[in-house]
DNA sequence: GTCTATATTGGGATAGAC
DNA sequence: GTCTATCCCAATATAGAC
């Protein structure tokens, strides 16, 4: 192995690292002493690598970020109509959001105090085709009387998206509140997990049609 | 004015303003010295009243927590039908959860990475009477064939927490999908609050009903 | 490229005068 | 109770040997 293909190993495994300690700490918490004695490696490497602990968040966050964003891009990318994408996309999100809870608290709050950052990410990321596609198929079920013409497409589409990822990423509020009426917070994942699809279903079909 | 009225006051103005620049920085970045710049006074005052960092983050923390919770549990008290009771709830948390948007993504963060913290809170707030009593009415309401009633009371609860706060919370995801299909965040905000009370009953309501 | 040693500063905390 | 001065450690960052 050459040496530049060696050092791109290197500094992808420490941005992995990085990551979960990010993750853990979030920007201003993260030590440079933790991630270096995670990634099993000297603290001054990090610099030689990255310059500055700012240069080192932001590349890991936002290779980080893009990797998510592709996995739910590509649940979303299923042949079928628009209830069973729905279904789709939520059946094969739940893993993915549940692995990456912790980052997307991380982006969360790091993006609501960085504008910069938010920006930045903005011109990387690119989900506008998946997401369009959704939009004119589900105005077409709309309009043939499938689906009610009550809710408009992009209320809907932010709406599944809450309904996904709030579960995970509102941790702390949810497992309060379940905890108060005698629910275990994985338990009710569980049940979550069975009735989203259904519930989100039920708001949408037009309970008039007949094909 | 006595002495001890005095002191009260100012602990709460120090509270009050620790509480918006942990809002703004979490609590690894916030500094001492900027909550006592905005408060008008002297940093070590900051140690005189409140010992540590740790101390005045805590208590300011959970009043504001407090107060929050109590609000939103008053916008859930309100006699009437589930529809009406969603409605009403959904119509006078709004403007509280864009109000306290920035300490609501503080609260899930910082409770993510402190379990202790979490602990305390879960003691100091409890709002389940409210929700016991919404609850029971749900599956009431289900009995009588009013409502479809293939949807967990408990599901609905917390789904009806993740559609009106993730909007908020959620900012950076939101305004990263919205702002891909020419929207505005806060545009989008408006649509959101028109559509989101309908949304629910839509998935609710037993199409069968007649009364 | 990798390490040790060290510089530098930021920031929480305290002592002590008033 | 309030201020100034100062302590002191933790943490980022760099210099320089190997």
């Amino acid at each position: 192995m050459d040496k530049m293909k060696k050092k791109l190993n290197i500094e992808n495994h420490i941005i992995e690292i990085a990551a979960d300690v990010f993750e853990e700490k979030g920007f201003a918490g993260a030590r440079m002493q933790q991630i270096a004695d995670q990634a099993k490696i000297n603290k001054s490497l990090l610099h030689y690598y990255f310059r500055s602990k700012e240069k080192l968040f932001e590349k890991s966050f936002i290779i980080i970020a893009n990797r998510i964003f592709a996995k739910l891009g590509q649940a979303f990318n299923f042949s079928g109509s628009i209830s069973e994408k729905i279904t789709n996309f939520l059946e094969n999100s739940q893993y993915i959001l549940w692995k990456n809870r912790n980052f997307l608290i991380l982006f969360i709050n790091e993006l609501n105090q960085n504008e910069e950052l938010l920006k930045k990410l903005m011109d990387e990321i690119n989900m506008s085709q998946e997401l369009n596609i959704f939009l004119s198929q589900l105005k077409e079920e709309q309009e043939k009387g499938i689906l009610r013409n009550d809710v408009e497409p992009i209320v809907l589409l932010v709406n599944i998206i809450s309904l996904s990822v709030f579960p995970y990423v509102g941790k702390p509020i949810i497992s309060q509140i379940v905890e108060q009426l005698n629910y275990d917070y994985e338990d009710y994942l569980e049940i979550h997990k069975k009735q989203i699809a259904q519930f989100i279903i039920n708001s949408i079909k037009n309970p008039d049609y007949k094909d």
